[in-house]
DNA sequence: AGCACGCCGACT
DNA sequence: GTCGGCGTGCTC
């Protein structure tokens, strides 16, 4: 009887393609293939085996099988959930999965190898040669520089015979954990939790843990802990730790060799291909224990994961906004269900998502305490901006001047935190009133006077700033409205002109290295006053920095996106936490138009609960998440009128479904990016509605122009 | 995603 | 008269 291989590709189509098995080929699921596909040849993965013809149309065969590590078949499992979840076709998922084996597998390299013949003629530098060939084969060049020769001796001793050429495999050699090492000293706070999380791992399957401890509480030793307790428990157990930002890998990556005395496996973006395919490989078939990486080292294929870390769970960065659309928090919950691993999602200042099922008792709620003698809060103060506004044209509060000035002059360092980069977020001309706008988009320009140009930060679009403006000719009418790191900087350097100040954004720092080294110039006192964005807000320990001002406290509060306050809160405590974590006692000072607000009163108070409960209750009342469930449709095109055909076709054809609100079309708030204008659709649904379910019953009773595309985003986070 | 098939402008 | 632009539609 012939079989029939599900295949599917990493592409976007609707579902995996079946293709006969041919004769001899004897196919497992999670084997990679290549199959024919019109008239080309593609790469896929066999998803299932069944029994069978073709039924009524003649199947193509399947080619051959690619010779590259099996993928698990949780991860097809996982790979299937993503899609469904996320209202996507799978081929997305699945492309991410394979992810590393873009880059060719590694090449047996050339070495010498001794033949055991003797040359003719003995000299002390041919023995040197001869004794470092004994360990092995090694590379000419390599056997040369180990013997302090020239490569000519070891060319020398090839001719005559006593070294032969050969490959060897290339050196896939993967560090391991050496877990004889010994243990972090853990507090009694740590140490609870720590064990209480080991003995939910030794009770073994799906599990989840909430770790909810303040800046400074230690919960990455907490987690080392129980990663050294799950390799510990299983030789072949593996560990994947998810961090929201290539820039704290190098800091956990450090502590992880640290505790272990190897490195684990790294994987993010910034890793070039022929590394990813190594790890790739070594996730593969077990080799590597640790891995920690960004969100899409979530979609590797473990075989035996056993502990899923999501540390900073609350980080937007977990949300991938394009593509592939996902949340990366909680597919981790997902795959550790998948895999019946124990998941920990780690903050100071947690989601209300992860408080609530911390609530609900679905995760296990570990609370750290502070660490004694260490953090010390600081003492937060809010200045209203309605009674003590700065000059014209200036930003900085009389309050937070004299708070800066104090600070320079007892030597400690500032962080002026203002979280938009560039110099003014809008150029508008004076004499005509235009706002000037990237082309075909509706979102400001941003000036930045580092470059000299005009930036839009959605598109990518920039210019020259120009002398005249653009809508009425004006000469010299333009004026830059609005603060950005820069003009703080400027107005920084203005009154302070004797303080060693740098700026942090992506525009100064771009990569890593960047990164650590303007942390280690701050951390060893060589700034004064650093203005930061976003960039700078979480995750460096610098001694010395006794002040944090926040700019604009409001900034994230505006702009009718549900989670403004909770970012907000977030922001704040990680940018105030900032101040003071060592013996000196910080203060942090927030500039605000709404003094009143309720999270800058929880927040001055430094109450995280009643920020929670004031927060929740609103969310309960209007029926948000976590109390229910949000889902958008954003369909854009260039066609304005087929756009709007589509989306009110859309509209009738909305499914009559019990407990699901839908509201739209609207607009959407950035209606017009890229010359393409975006219309909107926000759904609300009841915690037990199958949303994803509903939105692809949805999508599929309305025809979709060729024009436009439609974009489903499950529980979406940005609202432009 | 690729790649072919398909109908309208400047060119060996 | 052709070469080629990229719009539209399909791939088991």
């Amino acid at each position: 009887m012939p079989r029939i291989a599900s295949v599917l590709l990493p592409m976007p189509l609707p579902e995996a393609f079946d293709y006969a098995e041919p004769e001899g080929l004897e196919l497992v699921v999670g084997d990679h293939v290549s199959v024919p596909l019109g008239p080309r040849t593609v790469r896929g993965v066999v998803t299932a085996l069944r029994e069978g013809a073709g039924g009524n149309r003649r199947l193509k065969p399947v080619l051959a099988r690619v010779d590259d590590p099996r993928l698990p078949a949780n991860v097809i499992t996982f790979v299937e959930w993503a899609a469904r979840y996320s209202v996507d076709v799978p081929g997305w998922p699945l492309a991410m999965a394979l992810r590393g084996l873009r880059h060719p597998p590694a090449k047996p390299e050339k070495a010498v190898a001794l033949t055991g013949v003797q040359p003719a003629r003995m000299t002390p530098a041919r023995l040197k040669v001869l004794a470092a060939a004994e360990h092995g084969p090694l590379s000419a060049a390599e056997l040369a520089r180990q013997a302090g020769v020239s490569a000519g001796v070891v060319k020398g001793l090839v001719d005559e015979g006593a070294l032969e050429p050969v490959l060897v495999a290339a050196d896939d050699s993967i560090a391991q954990p050496d877990l004889s090492l010994p243990a972090q000293a853990l507090n009694p706070s740590q140490k609870a939790a720590a064990d209480e999380m080991a003995d939910m791992l030794a009770a073994g399957g799906f599990q989840a843990a909430l770790l909810d401890g303040v800046t400074g509480s230690g919960k990455t030793e907490v987690y080392l802990e129980v990663a050294a307790a799950a390799l510990e428990a299983d030789p072949a157990a593996q560990v994947l730790v998810l961090l929201p930002e290539i820039a704290l890998t190098q800091a956990v990556m450090g502590r992880f060799e640290q505790r272990f005395g190897a490195a684990p496996i790294e994987w993010h973006s910034g890793v070039s291909p022929p590394r990813r395919r190594r790890a790739w490989e070594a996730v593969a078939d077990g080799r590597a224990r640790i891995v920690v990486g960004a969100r899409s080292a979530l979609f590797l294929p473990f075989s035996n994961l056993k502990l899923i870390v999501v540390d900073e769970e609350h980080d937007g960065s977990f949300k991938q906004e394009e593509g592939f659309i996902y949340q990366a928090r909680d597919l981790a919950v997902a795959r550790a269900k998948i895999e019946g691993a124990l998941v920990v999602l780690a903050s100071a200042t947690p989601s209300l998502e992860s408080l609530w099922n911390a609530h609900q008792g679905r995760y296990r709620w570990l609370r750290l305490g502070a660490r004694h003698g260490t953090a010390q809060l600081p003492d937060v103060h809010l200045i209203d901006m309605r009674a003590t506004p700065p000059e014209p044209g200036r930003w900085l509060s009389p309050t937070l001047v004299k708070a800066v000035s104090l600070t320079l002059q007892k030597g400690e360092q500032s962080l002026l935190f203002l979280n938009r980069r560039g110099y003014a977020p809008l150029v508008l001309c004076r004499a005509c009133g235009e706002k000037l706008k990237s082309p075909d988009s509706d979102s400001w320009l941003v000036e930045h006077r580092y470059t000299g140009r005009l930036v839009c930060h959605l598109t990518g679009f920039s210019m020259k700033k120009p002398e005249a403006c653009p809508h009425c000719g004006a000469k010299d009418s333009l004026v830059s409205i609005g603060p950005g790191v820069e003009r703080v900087e400027e107005e920084a350097r203005y009154l302070f002109p004797d303080a060693r100040i740098a700026v942090f954004s992506s525009d100064t720092v771009f990569d890593p290295a960047g990164a650590r080294a303007l942390v280690d110039s701050m951390a060893a006192g060589e700034i004064d006053i650093l203005v930061a964005t976003q960039a700078a807000a979480k995750g460096h320990n610098f001694p010395n920095l006794t002040l944090v001002g926040v700019i604009d406290a409001d900034l994230s509060l505006r702009g009718g996106d549900l989670r403004a306050g909770e970012r907000t809160f977030q922001l704040l405590a990680q940018a105030t936490g900032r101040a003071g974590r060592h013996e000196k006692p910080g203060r942090a000072y927030l500039q605000t138009y709404s003094p009143e607000h309720a999270v800058l009163q929880a927040l001055k108070a430094q109450d995280r609960d009643a920020f929670v409960e004031a927060e929740m209750a609103m969310r309960e009342e209007a029926g948000l998440p976590p109390f229910g469930r949000l889902a958008a449709v954003i369909a854009s095109g260039p066609d304005a009128e087929a756009l709007e055909a589509y989306v009110q076709a859309l509209a009738a054809a909305t499914p009559n479904a019990e407990g699901v609100e839908v509201y739209g079309p609207a607009d959407a708030p950035l209606g017009l990016v890229r010359g393409r204008r975006r219309k909107r659709f926000l759904v609300r649904a009841g915690r037990n509605v199958d949303l994803p379910g509903f939105m692809a019953a949805w999508r599929a009773r309305a025809k979709v122009p060729n024009s436009v595309r439609v974009t489903i985003d499950i529980d979406p986070y940005s609202f432009l």
